[in-house]
DNA sequence: GACACGTGGGC
DNA sequence: TGCCCAAGTGT
């Protein structure tokens, strides 16, 4: 058989391969796998929240996260009796905080439709807000030992590599052919195993960039490798242009409170607190920065004197801010799709006529309950910020 | 089917 | 620094 079949023609396995293949993986894993903590239990929530978690999300990331989501909430009965905004709390910095209403929205669904049990099979499991057919795939196997195929970024590739699969990944075609292949590969026995062992090759070994093919158990059944076409293989993304965007961002303070407003359902961070913000589509894009870790902040009227001082006459000129503006000020830089945002963050003391143009409720807290509040990350910064002073 | 959704880490 | 990537789902 040769490379660039159509996908109708696209060899999967054969039953030889399938064996030796599966003997293989799951010799290494056992020796290779590491143990991570969702991994040393069948508990189907403790497997759900670490699916969840692990959504376009790092396992270093996840964590700290998980440790203390179980500490706080630690079965879904928990979860389910808490209000949405504590779930929040504990999700704030974890991005994607869509997970965390569904997650609390199926915690109140199993608890209440269901007695507190989760669905056993992968296709209720799949109906459940936030369960979409991997997550299905991976609780119905690692918790249940169902043997439910599995498709994400790991294996995905690792797919492709297997079978020389080289067209783009994103369509509906090479969806179904990498899905029908999970479906051949996952066995009757140790499907948890198996699955687990098929991600962990996939994050390991097969990486996106210079995949470890001399440490691979299974290179001799890999047809990218057998062609020398690992690093050609799988079809490169078609990338993403950034905008750049400013963002002008103002606590405002009257004695020891402070002025924070709920994002509306609509918006990015649904759900989340923040301080008024405003997106400048005039603004002048801010080029210069000081040399500093990404993410980092870094105070100035100093560093963009010219940028702070239109900053505070668009507050008083278009928002009406009849505030004392305090030099107390930094800027933040962080990306969010499609977007790089430059934010300017200013301080104003209260006075009168602030004019009230953002959505989502407004309400003046104490510095106490600034830190209990849910917010974006750079809220978090900025609260911080404001905090140590 | 394309796009929105957040953030942190590696190179 | 800039770019790519990460255990996807919902619309």
């Amino acid at each position: 058989m040769t490379s660039n079949t159509a996908e109708s023609e696209t060899q999967l396995f054969e039953p030889a391969t399938l064996k030796s293949f599966r003997a293989d993986l799951k010799r290494w894993y056992r020796k290779a796998g590491r143990e991570l903590p969702w991994r040393l239990t069948a508990d189907p929530y403790r497997i759900w929240l670490s699916e969840i978690m692990l959504q376009q999300t790092t396992v270093a990331a996840v964590i700290p996260y998980y440790e203390r989501f179980l500490d706080r909430f630690p079965d879904v009965m928990a979860l389910a009796v808490a209000e949405e905004a504590e779930v929040l709390r504990l999700w704030e910095g974890l991005g994607y905080y869509s997970r965390a209403r569904n997650i609390h929205k199926t915690a109140r669904i199993v608890a209440e439709e269901r007695n507190g049990e989760f669905p056993r099979s992968a296709a209720e499991l799949h109906e459940l807000p936030g369960i979409g057919r991997y997550t299905a795939g991976a609780i119905a196997s690692f918790a249940y030992d169902l043997p439910a195929p599995i498709l994400e970024a790991n294996t995905q590739r690792l797919y492709a590599r297997l079978l020389a699969y080289d067209r783009p990944l994103q369509s509906t075609v090479a969806q179904k052919t990498l899905w029908g292949f999970a479906e051949q590969l996952v066995p009757k026995r140790d499907p948890g195993l198996f699955n687990q062992a098929l991600m962990e090759l996939g994050g390991q070994i097969c990486k996106p960039a210079d995949p470890l093919c001399d440490a691979c158990p299974v290179s001799r059944h890999c047809r990218a490798f057998e062609q020398q076409r690992q690093q050609e293989i799988p079809h490169p993304k078609k990338k993403i242009e950034l905008t750049d965007v400013v963002h002008l961002c103002v606590a405002v303070k009257q004695d020891d409170r402070f002025l924070v407003r709920q994002y509306s359902p609509e918006e990015r961070w649904a759900g989340l607190w923040d301080f008024l913000r405003w997106e400048q589509n005039d603004f002048p894009i801010l080029k210069r920065s000081r040399s500093r870790k990404s993410g980092e902040l870094f105070t100035d009227h100093d560093l963009f004197p010219q940028e702070f001082a239109r900053a505070e006459q668009l507050l008083r000129e278009r928002y009406q801010l009849q505030a004392e503006i305090q030099d107390l000020a930094l800027t933040i830089k962080h990306g969010v799709t499609r977007y790089r945002i430059t934010l300017l963050c200013l301080v104003a003391e209260f006075d009168v006529n602030l004019n009230d143009d953002q959505p989502g409720d407004q309400q003046w807290v104490t510095r106490e309950q600034l830190k209990e509040l849910p917010l974006s990350k750079t809220g978090r910064q900025f609260a911080n910020h404001l905090l140590n002073q």
